[in-house]
DNA sequence: GATTAGATTCCTGGCGATGC
DNA sequence: GCATCGCCAGGAATCTAATC
């Protein structure tokens, strides 16, 4: 039997089970025969009945022992394994790979109409080994003594959650052979993963930075310094012996970057391996479990259904609750047994994973679901279904209604508008070559803000300002400030309400008003006329229904108006928005970098790009062609006729020749001809 | 420029045929 | 009897074109 179970392990077990001392290997087998207390499998195997056709009761008896798979055919263990092995077939036309030979065929058949033998091939070769003396007699209990020595660089974010492990090269052997830099720190890597599964599960990534260097023909000389990253491998507590493997995995995935990399970058070659980042974090995955008493706040709520269910079926009782009302102990789980049947939970485990949420949703075509989180007080989804059909009440106007707009309030006008602009110059930076596989971009400048000005308009002519133009360092925090300072400024002014000033004009209009100015409806003894006044200047804006004038409120906030905002401004903001932590802070985002609007604040800061789609030179030109009655502001800056004149224009600004640290008081301006 | 639906490609397991 | 091969299908990932 022994013999059978040595021949059915794979090679690289085995390599690792002949290592053991006799007394330990014993260990291991018994627990093997624990664990296969009929001995079927290898039984079974040995008469052959599983191995050409599958067993009637579909068992799967043939078991990974390196990952844990189980097959119903020994065929499909053999297949399965060539995933752990080093083989790799290879298109030759396009450098794809493949652990399956089939694969490769159709690959080539589809992809290059070639039908032909395809090669196994061995494992990625190592990069090209450079011959270096130093540390090379190094004894290996050195080697090993001197990795662990310098592999204990660590750095740790978010409360310990995040562990960033920083491991270099032991000896010259190591850094100039990406391959035994491998091998030597895979010992490591697996000990320090080993530890962590201790405590948590946990999902971990590599990154390896290297330099290359390249020389052309005509003898120049090249470097960059690219990272090699693997994907992120997730690990449970049960699964240490999965660790080998994915670290396999992972290498295999460095040096297939790496190969490309030469290849694409033609003629680089590896210089140093510098470092090796291990990231592990601690995972908990999210699954529904059994009850747990809610917190107050949601308690307070009267708004959710909490099942109080012992077993961890808390997300079908959660379903069926919804499907089910009960108005007597809603929460008792007896009322929703003898509808347990009424869904098809197939396949679905206990606890619920989120990932299997989408499988329940195709297996019940009626039921869409969707899942929210809550710590410390916030509210977030964590699935939220892709079905369109759902039970939204969705109510049309009856035939005949007429839809009016009501909120008049909103109509009101705002006291107080900022509009403001970063003016930005260009600064080199150093960067290396992209890899073309992954980004075909290359930054070679970075924008540097250097100035902003920004003009306050107000309703009332007494409390405008000129504009503020600010040249210096720390452009955006500066900006930010000198706007928290126009903003309690403004809302000092609105906090006195100015008494009303009555003419003889608004005297008439008042006794002969019949209608709202507002809402055009007729006034009556409940919704009687008012005289609406501006709080801020004073004046009678007009004759209101009482309704209006006490819907009407000044609005807190203040628009901050920048044009293309969304596309360029708002960047520069957010850069620096972390310093204002104090301040109360709201986004409307359009994706991860872009942002609709946001608030500091009460400022709100808006693009005008998004109301008005021109440049800023076509809207300026359009309004000029009006008549320059239209900017006021502008005229009362630049009194001077030739340099109002010039400002209706298209300038040149010379970005790429300015230098951000010049002297702005003392500008010398180039002759034209220079450029 | 962003989003989305549909198409394409790849991975993997199941199955029966084939050859040694 | 066993290993291998070729094909198929479902699911996931990725790409592409249409649309807003």
């Amino acid at each position: 039997m022994i013999d059978q179970l040595v021949k059915d392990i794979p090679h690289d077990v085995l390599q690792k089970l002949q290592q053991l001392s006799a007394q330990d290997f014993n260990t291991v087998l018994q627990s093997v025969k624990q664990q296969n207390p009929t001995e079927k499998q290898f039984d079974q195997t040995t008469t052959g009945k599983y191995d050409s056709v599958p067993d009637e009761d579909n068992v799967s008896n043939f078991e990974c022992q390196t990952c844990g798979m189980r097959y119903a055919r020994k065929a499909y263990l053999i297949r399965h394994q060539q995933n752990h092995s080093n083989i790799n077939y290879e298109c030759e036309h396009c450098g794809f790979t493949t652990k399956r030979k089939d694969v490769l065929t159709k690959h080539m058949k589809r992809k290059h109409d070639v039908k032909k033998n395809v090669q196994k091939e061995d494992d990625v070769q190592p990069p090209r080994k450079r011959q270096r003396t130093e540390d090379v007699d190094q004894l290996p209990e050195e080697r090993v003594r001197n990795a662990r020595e310098k592999r204990s660089l660590t750095a740790t974010a978010l409360n310990d959650g995040v562990e960033n492990i920083q491991l270099q090269p032991s000896n010259n052997e190591e850094r100039y052979d990406l391959m035994l830099f491998f091998k030597e720190k895979q010992v490591d890597i697996a000990q320090i993963l080993e530890d962590r599964l201790l405590k948590n599960n946990i999902k971990f990534y590599m990154s390896v930075h290297v330099r290359m260097i390249k020389y052309s023909p005509d003898g120049k000389y090249d470097e960059a310094e690219p990272h090699f990253n693997t994907k992120v491998s997730t690990i449970l507590q049960s699964g240490a012996s999965e660790i080998p493997h994915e670290l396999n995995k992972g290498f295999q995935k460095i040096f297939i970057s790496f190969e490309e990399f030469i290849k694409n970058g033609s003629g680089w070659q590896l210089e140093e391996v510098l470092q090796l980042d291990l990231c592990v974090t601690k995972y908990k995955p999210l699954k529904g479990g059994s009850y747990l008493e809610l917190p107050t706040s949601l308690k307070r709520s009267n708004c959710i259904l909490n099942i109080q269910n012992l077993d961890n079926k808390c997300f079908l009782w959660t379903v069926l609750s919804s499907m089910h009302n009960f108005q007597q102990n809603p929460e008792n789980v007896e009322n929703y047994v003898p509808f347990v049947n009424s869904v098809n939970m197939t396949g679905i485990e206990y606890p619920t994973p989120l990932s299997q949420i989408s499988q329940f949703e195709k297996q019940n075509t009626t039921i869409s679901v969707n899942i929210f989180g809550y710590e410390e007080g916030e509210i977030y989804p964590l699935y939220i279904t892709k079905k369109t059909f759902c039970h939204h009440k969705i109510t049309l106007p009856k035939e005949g209604e007429v839809l009016e707009f009501k909120e008049y309030a909103k109509t009101a006008r705002i006291p107080f508008v900022i509009y403001a602009d970063f003016e930005c110059l260009t600064r080199k930076v150093d960067t290396c070559h992209p890899n073309p596989n992954m980004s075909s971009t290359t930054t070679y400048q970075q924008m540097e803000p250097y100035s902003f000005g920004y003009q306050r308009v107000s309703i009332d002519k007494r409390y405008d300002k000129p504009p503020v133009i600010y040249r210096g360092p720390d452009v955006v925090e500066n900006f930010i400030r000198h706007l928290l300072e126009e903003e309690k400024e403004i809302r000092d002014i609105l906090s006195r309400i100015e008494p009303m000033i009555i003419t003889e004009y608004d005297k008439l209009d008042y006794k002969y008003a019949k209608k709202c100015y507002v809402c055009k409806k007729a006034f009556s003894s409940k919704n009687y006329k008012v005289k609406e006044h501006d709080h801020v200047t004073g004046f009678i804006r007009g004759i209101s229904c009482n309704n209006y004038n006490l819907q009407i409120k000044i609005p807190k906030f203040i628009p901050v108006v920048i044009h293309n905002l969304k596309g360029f401004d708002a960047n520069l903001i957010m850069s620096k928005i972390g310093k204002f932590k104090e301040q109360d802070i709201t986004v409307i985002p359009h994706n991860k970098e872009k942002y609709m609007s946001f608030s500091i604040g009460n400022l709100r800061f808006i693009d005008s790009l998004q109301f008005l789609n021109s440049s800023l030179a076509t809207l300026t030109k359009n309004l000029a062609d009006e008549g320059q009655k239209h900017f006021n502001y502008l005229s009362k800056t630049f009194p001077d006729p030739d340099v109002f004149s010039l400002l209706l224009r298209k300038g040149v600004f010379p970005m790429i020749m300015s230098i951000p640290s010049r002297n702005w008081k003392n500008l010398v301006y180039h002759p034209k001809k220079i450029f």
